[in-house]
DNA sequence: CTTCTCACA
DNA sequence: TGTGAGTA
Protein backbone atom coordinates (compact mmCIF):
# COMPACT_ATOMS: atom_id res chain seq x y z
CA UNK A 1 0.00 0.00 0.00
CA UNK A 2 1.28 3.20 -1.33
CA UNK A 3 0.83 6.73 -0.09
CA UNK A 4 -1.29 7.40 -2.40
CA UNK A 5 -3.61 4.42 -1.28
CA UNK A 6 -3.24 5.83 2.18
CA UNK A 7 -4.53 9.82 1.34
CA UNK A 8 -7.51 8.09 -0.01
CA UNK A 9 -7.96 5.87 2.65
CA UNK A 10 -11.58 6.35 4.29
CA UNK A 11 -11.03 7.61 7.88
CA UNK A 12 -12.41 10.88 9.10
CA UNK A 13 -16.97 11.06 9.95
CA UNK A 14 -18.41 14.26 8.89
CA UNK A 15 -17.97 16.26 12.83
CA UNK A 16 -14.03 15.49 12.21
CA UNK A 17 -14.07 16.86 8.65
CA UNK A 18 -16.32 19.53 9.85
CA UNK A 19 -14.54 20.98 12.19
CA UNK A 20 -11.32 20.74 10.26
CA UNK A 21 -12.63 22.84 7.65
CA UNK A 22 -14.77 24.98 8.84
CA UNK A 23 -17.75 24.10 6.76
CA UNK A 24 -20.87 23.40 8.35
CA UNK A 25 -22.46 19.50 7.58
CA UNK A 26 -24.79 20.94 5.61
CA UNK A 27 -22.06 22.81 2.83
CA UNK A 28 -20.11 19.47 2.80
CA UNK A 29 -22.81 17.22 1.81
CA UNK A 30 -24.18 20.22 -0.80
CA UNK A 31 -20.59 20.49 -2.25
CA UNK A 32 -21.11 15.99 -2.10
CA UNK A 33 -24.36 16.50 -4.36
CA UNK A 34 -21.99 19.21 -6.98
CA UNK A 35 -19.73 16.54 -7.31
CA UNK A 36 -16.69 18.62 -5.31
CA UNK A 37 -16.16 15.82 -2.94
CA UNK A 38 -16.64 11.94 -3.04
CA UNK A 39 -16.82 10.71 0.47
CA UNK A 40 -17.08 6.78 0.81
CA UNK A 41 -19.96 5.42 2.97
CA UNK A 42 -20.14 3.18 5.73
CA UNK A 43 -22.25 0.01 6.66
CA UNK A 44 -24.66 2.35 8.47
CA UNK A 45 -24.72 5.19 5.26
CA UNK A 46 -21.70 7.24 7.05
CA UNK A 47 -19.95 9.76 5.17
CA UNK A 48 -16.66 8.72 5.05
CA UNK A 49 -14.00 11.12 4.34
CA UNK A 50 -9.95 10.52 3.51
CA UNK A 51 -7.15 13.32 3.63
CA UNK A 52 -7.99 13.87 -0.25
CA UNK A 53 -11.08 14.84 0.46
CA UNK A 54 -10.41 16.88 3.24
CA UNK A 55 -7.93 18.63 0.96
CA UNK A 56 -10.53 18.97 -1.66
CA UNK A 57 -12.56 20.77 0.99
CA UNK A 58 -10.13 22.56 2.18
CA UNK A 59 -9.44 24.34 -1.06
CA UNK A 60 -12.90 25.02 -1.73
CA UNK A 61 -13.61 26.68 1.68
CA UNK A 62 -10.54 28.69 0.22
CA UNK A 63 -12.18 29.75 -2.76
CA UNK A 64 -15.49 30.12 -0.79
CA UNK A 65 -13.74 33.07 1.42
CA UNK A 66 -12.60 34.40 -1.38
CA UNK A 67 -16.12 34.74 -2.85
CA UNK A 68 -16.38 32.03 -5.59
CA UNK A 69 -19.39 30.47 -6.62
CA UNK A 70 -19.72 26.98 -7.55
CA UNK A 71 -19.29 27.22 -11.21
CA UNK A 72 -15.80 28.95 -10.27
CA UNK A 73 -15.23 26.24 -8.38
CA UNK A 74 -16.06 23.21 -10.53
CA UNK A 75 -13.93 24.74 -13.21
CA UNK A 76 -11.10 24.91 -10.55
CA UNK A 77 -11.21 21.75 -9.49
CA UNK A 78 -12.09 20.41 -13.28
CA UNK A 79 -8.74 22.19 -14.40
CA UNK A 80 -7.14 20.89 -11.02
CA UNK A 81 -7.86 17.64 -12.37
CA UNK A 82 -6.40 17.97 -16.22
CA UNK A 83 -3.35 18.92 -14.73
CA UNK A 84 -3.27 15.55 -12.53
CA UNK A 85 -3.93 13.99 -15.99
CA UNK A 86 -0.96 16.04 -17.40
CA UNK A 87 1.37 14.94 -14.85
CA UNK A 88 0.33 11.03 -15.25
CA UNK A 89 -0.27 10.65 -18.98
CA UNK A 90 3.64 11.75 -20.28
CA UNK A 91 3.16 13.06 -23.35
CA UNK A 92 0.25 15.23 -24.27
CA UNK A 93 -1.93 13.35 -27.06
CA UNK A 94 -2.00 15.49 -30.00
CA UNK A 95 -5.05 17.61 -30.56
CA UNK A 96 -6.71 18.70 -33.29
CA UNK A 97 -6.98 22.61 -34.68
CA UNK A 98 -10.25 23.43 -33.26
CA UNK A 99 -9.84 21.25 -29.82
CA UNK A 100 -6.33 22.65 -29.43
CA UNK A 101 -7.21 26.24 -29.92
CA UNK A 102 -10.40 25.43 -27.30
CA UNK A 103 -8.13 24.16 -25.57
CA UNK A 104 -5.41 27.17 -25.05
CA UNK A 105 -8.05 29.46 -24.49
CA UNK A 106 -9.32 27.97 -21.43
CA UNK A 107 -6.10 27.42 -20.19
CA UNK A 108 -5.72 31.22 -20.50
CA UNK A 109 -8.79 31.26 -18.57
CA UNK A 110 -7.75 29.15 -16.15
CA UNK A 111 -4.35 31.27 -16.10
CA UNK A 112 -6.60 34.16 -15.34
CA UNK A 113 -8.60 32.64 -13.22
CA UNK A 114 -5.73 31.17 -10.81
CA UNK A 115 -3.91 34.83 -11.09
CA UNK A 116 -6.79 37.04 -10.28
CA UNK A 117 -7.62 34.14 -6.96
CA UNK A 118 -4.19 33.35 -5.67
CA UNK A 119 -3.28 37.41 -5.84
CA UNK A 120 -6.17 39.17 -5.19
CA UNK A 121 -7.50 41.02 -2.75
CA UNK A 122 -10.58 40.82 -4.06
CA UNK A 123 -11.58 44.89 -3.97
CA UNK A 124 -10.93 44.72 -8.05
CA UNK A 125 -13.03 42.06 -9.02
CA UNK A 126 -14.67 45.05 -10.57
CA UNK A 127 -12.33 44.06 -13.59
CA UNK A 128 -13.06 40.11 -14.04
CA UNK A 129 -16.86 40.64 -13.05
CA UNK A 130 -17.68 42.64 -15.67
CA UNK A 131 -15.79 39.96 -18.23
CA UNK A 132 -16.06 36.04 -18.69
CA UNK A 133 -15.20 35.55 -15.21
CA UNK A 134 -17.65 37.38 -13.62
CA UNK A 135 -19.68 33.93 -14.18
CA UNK A 136 -17.23 32.66 -11.24
CA UNK A 137 -18.31 34.79 -8.91
CA UNK A 138 -21.04 35.99 -6.71
C1' DC B 1 -25.30 10.63 20.74
C1' DT B 2 -24.10 11.42 15.65
C1' DT B 3 -25.32 11.40 10.95
C1' DC B 4 -28.65 10.89 7.10
C1' DT B 5 -32.39 12.45 4.03
C1' DC B 6 -35.99 15.43 3.00
C1' DA B 7 -38.35 19.57 3.03
C1' DC B 8 -39.54 24.56 3.98
C1' DA B 9 -43.59 29.90 8.56
C1' DT C 1 -27.59 27.77 3.66
C1' DG C 2 -29.95 27.08 7.97
C1' DT C 3 -32.84 24.14 10.54
C1' DG C 4 -36.25 20.81 12.24
C1' DA C 5 -38.40 16.27 11.67
C1' DG C 6 -37.98 11.35 11.93
C1' DT C 7 -34.53 7.49 11.21
C1' DA C 8 -30.86 4.29 11.49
Amino acid sequence: MDLQDRKSMPLFPMSIVSELTDLSGRQIRYYEEKGLVTPVRSKGNRRLFSFYDVDRLLEIKQLIDQGVNMAGIQHVLKMKEEQVREQEQEPTPPTEPEVMKKDLSEKQLHQLLRKELMESGYQNHSSIVKGELSRFYH
